[in-house]
DNA sequence: TGCCTGAGTCAAGCAGCTTGACTCAGCTGA
DNA sequence: TCAGCTGAGTCAAGCTGCTTGACTCAGGCA
């Protein structure tokens, strides 16, 4: 490992390219697979919209942490493309509800399998005692700071 | 763990996390030390630039993995705020050598610095032989897929 | 000397966000 | 009951950081 030009990296890089590359090869597998009219902001959102209950545009941009415009705009063209639709709020007022469509519902359980089969190609090398450890270790940096959020951000720089 | 909701998590969001959460800290340090005049990207240019020999802007942009107009701009802000100037290149020709300024190398300085202390901070509850095979397991990751660009990606969303 | 190569620039456009000003449905209280 | 407030959602404009495309022009070369 002494020889390998990554042992000397430091640990934020070899983060942030573990990240990159598990998330590009995501990705590639979600595009492959006929979703490719999505970006990993939607696939946030549609996590949000599936997650929370009764979820309005407002509650998605505040945490997906973007202005209400741009949650809107998320909103807007997953109306569009057909993963979402706008329903009425049980609570009344002027609320709408984010409910999934069928595609939508599918594409949560598509990008589900994807996202297990993308984890199990690049840990196939680490042994599951291993593997726990790196968990772990990933989670005590994590809680090192900020508590997390309930969503990861949408950009990482810039 | 198995009441916390971060081991819940799946992997990618666990690492997305950590490598957020390690360089928001590092820029927050970053931009109270003085350097708030510079994002992540700058950063990177200036390390290519410190890296390589006879660096010029579209070999920066190369290795950033941006086109030359992109990595002429970044160049042009780093020019204006007095971390870099343009020479004249031993090869001759039209080519500009992209050197450090004084305080181009007081940034890398202080910047290096800085990082080895973020990272010691966030790992102070992992011992020495863990951190060891977090990284060695980071690499095994990053070295499944595709050989490690030389430099992190700008933008690793959207 | 005429031409080609390639570094660098100028201009326009696009995506994804922002701020600010607005609309308007529905709740609330005198 | 109605005037006024609240807050969800939208419209418009602008900014940043990139892109593509067309260009300039110095230097190398046959």
């Amino acid at each position: 490992m002494d020889d390998d030009p990554l042992g000397h990296y430091e640990l934020i890089f070899l983060l942030g390219l573990a990240f990159q590359q598990v998330q590009r090869d995501f990705v590639q597998h979600l595009d492959a697979a006929g979703y490719d009219d999505l970006r990993p902001a939607h696939g946030f959102a549609l996590q949000v919209i599936t997650q929370g209950r009764a979820v309005t545009a407002s509650e998605l941009a505040e945490r997906l942490g973007v202005t209400k415009q741009a949650g809107s705009q998320l909103v807007d063209q997953l109306v569009e493309r057909g993963y979402v639709s706008r329903a009425t709020h049980p609570s009344g007022g002027r609320r709408r509800l984010l409910v999934l469509t069928a595609r939508g519902h599918q594409h949560m359980r598509d990008a589900g399998s994807i996202l297990q089969q993308v984890e199990k190609t690049f840990t196939k090398s680490i042994d599951r005692h291993r593997l726990a450890e790196l968990r772990s270790d990933l989670i005590a940096i994590i809680r090192t700071s900020a508590p997390a959020p309930e969503v990861p951000p949408l950009r990482l720089f810039s």
